[in-house]
DNA sequence: CATGAATGAGGATTCATTCAT
DNA sequence: GATGAATGAATCCTCATTCAT
């Protein structure tokens, strides 16, 4: 019983400490993150932060993970109504984006790690297993051709192609600081709409 | 005559520390580039380096100068036959991504970076004076309405879609240390293909 | 209890940093101190330095303080018995010369530096607020003229050239290393009495 | 004869040194003087320097020695008219202040200076020989007496104070960055009529 | 004469991490 | 559990001086 408290206890303090690592990343970019800085902000000591993560590296991990998971739920979101492919696929990347937009600092930093440990949930190139988002827009993409909304194509790599460009476009947005989502929202529905327009029958 | 002597010697070791520093980017990035470890690879004394660049940021801008400089002749190659804008613009974009993936670890820091310096030179936001690149895009896409190519787009906004998502598709392979750039070069052609079936009159 | 004496463990070392710093100040001058001489003293890594003091600044700041409080404190002594202005300047100044020469390279520090955070406290020329030296002298020359020791003057103009006739004394002292205090507390007092016998009625 | 014109050109780039250290002392003030900064200033390497002067102290020296002749200069331009004694010394610190404010920077220096190369021309403490400012201000008191207009006092003592006096009030006019020069030779002239007035008869 | 490359020591500061308490 | 002192290595940068050319 004693214990559960204990880990209770425990778990809050692993929280604050993330959640402050969070602010300040999200406020003054990863680079700018420190044990020190997240030890001063919360008044524990720089020690003690180590009770809990075992490096700095595992803070950092949880973050871009958090990050990540926000994006799946972004995209797990189904909509009311029955939607033909197109607006699903819409529906979807607006979401998406908006997540991502949400949390610009961090999103940053997940598309933009090279390590093993992110690629395995960003990664489009060399990744076995494809990655939740990219599966479901295939499986979207071959509805839309079974329901001939599309021509028959290679729906593995339009996936891929209309994926990374999203990304792109607001990895871009992020990068440039622009504050406006609209525009973003407005230039990845046009995305979408070309490359719908582009696959008609 | 001495002097000339000189000078050459003092070109030589400025851009002996130039390419050192570009190994290092290109090795270990951009964040892990330090005037100690320039010198230490060239076994010279850091306060060396000082004779030959006023500041390590001086370094830097160099090497992301001499990268753009690349892009932009890249993008200056005319092709030797009269080409529809579709396929000039597909000739544009190859000869760009080889060059962006000649010198993946640069090309990376120039579009992830967020600097106006360099943003000066990569914005498609905020930017009043747009970059050549989009420049010459939107160029080509107007003609390509002039000729009946396609149909009367926006043609401001498209080519801003086409260009983030192929810088997309380049970043993220560059990210993913992905060394098939055929893989990359044919899903950039896709990509215009289906843009451009998508604006089809 | 154990956070009391953790306290005046971290008390004693700043002490001893503080202590070693006025030091190096007080054998080399304010321009040769530096971080890692302070370390180096004391046996400590210099990056430790920081866990006492913000920085460099904040130490000499404090130095300098606890060197102006002395010389305010020195001139808050009041007399035993009831004294005329002449002899109560007379004795203020001497005080006040006392305690400069106890902290000679502090004192000339404090005298020589021209930034506003330290002018604000020793400026004689476009300060607003009077300094609390040359308020207490006008105050005693005010009283003197109103006990008619001394004709009606601007009181105002002679504390000013007073206090700098005597600051400058001190100083020439200090410069001079000069170690006989009895030729400088002279100096002041014929100093005192010359403008005195000027200013009789 | 050849060894002259080499003599020549010899002294004019010594002289080039000597007037750029000069400025930049002037303006920077002597704490941001460094060979690099000469050697680029004039157009020659840092190295040359060295050719013309032992080091970098030799430098320093020779502006302060310098600018202690014009102060020696400015004291020993004599009035037009016979002047009685006050009004003699008046003349004399008044163009010994006009010739200190002239080199605001330098004069800090050479009265800051604890060197015993300096000391040997401003010391007053120790100093077997007598400085010459202070020589000729002990004569003119001394007649001063014998005219009687003052008292007969230490002239020796009185001579001192009053220089030291009028040394400290350039100084601080110096160190707070004060550009009303008349202040202070306002102050200077009060300073000079108090103590006469202190030792008239 | 003159160059300017090079050194080596030094400057302030920041950081992740460890460990005795 | 928690502290916070301490390290040691790293960061960028500046400087006086030397010396082969």
């Amino acid at each position: 019983m004693e214990k559960t408290i204990k880990d209770k206890k425990n778990e809050y303090i692993k929280e604050e400490i993330f959640n402050t690592a969070k602010e300040i990343v999200s406020k003054q970019g990863i680079e700018n993150l420190s044990i020190r800085k997240i030890a001063k902000n919360i008044g524990y000591s720089p020690g003690n932060i180590y009770q809990y993560y075992q490096n700095k590296e595992a803070i950092v991990e949880d973050i871009l993970k958090e990050g990540y998971i926000k994006l799946i739920e972004s995209i797990s979101i189904e909509p009311e109504k029955n939607l033909n492919m197109l607006d699903l696929i819409k529906f979807k990347f607006e979401n998406y984006a908006k997540a991502a937009l949400d949390i610009p600092e961090i999103y940053r930093e997940i598309m933009i790690n090279s390590s093993d440990n992110i690629l395995k949930y960003t990664g489009i190139f060399k990744n076995k297993k494809k990655q939740k988002g990219i599966q479901q827009l295939e499986m979207y993409l071959d509805k839309a051709v079974e329901n001939k909304e599309i021509k028959d194509i290679n729906t593995q790599e339009v996936s891929l192609i209309l994926w990374s460009s999203i990304v792109g476009i607001i990895l871009r947005s992020i990068i440039e600081k622009n504050k406006d989502k609209e525009i973003v929202l407005d230039m990845i529905e046009s995305t979408i709409d070309i490359v719908f327009d582009g696959l008609r029958l």
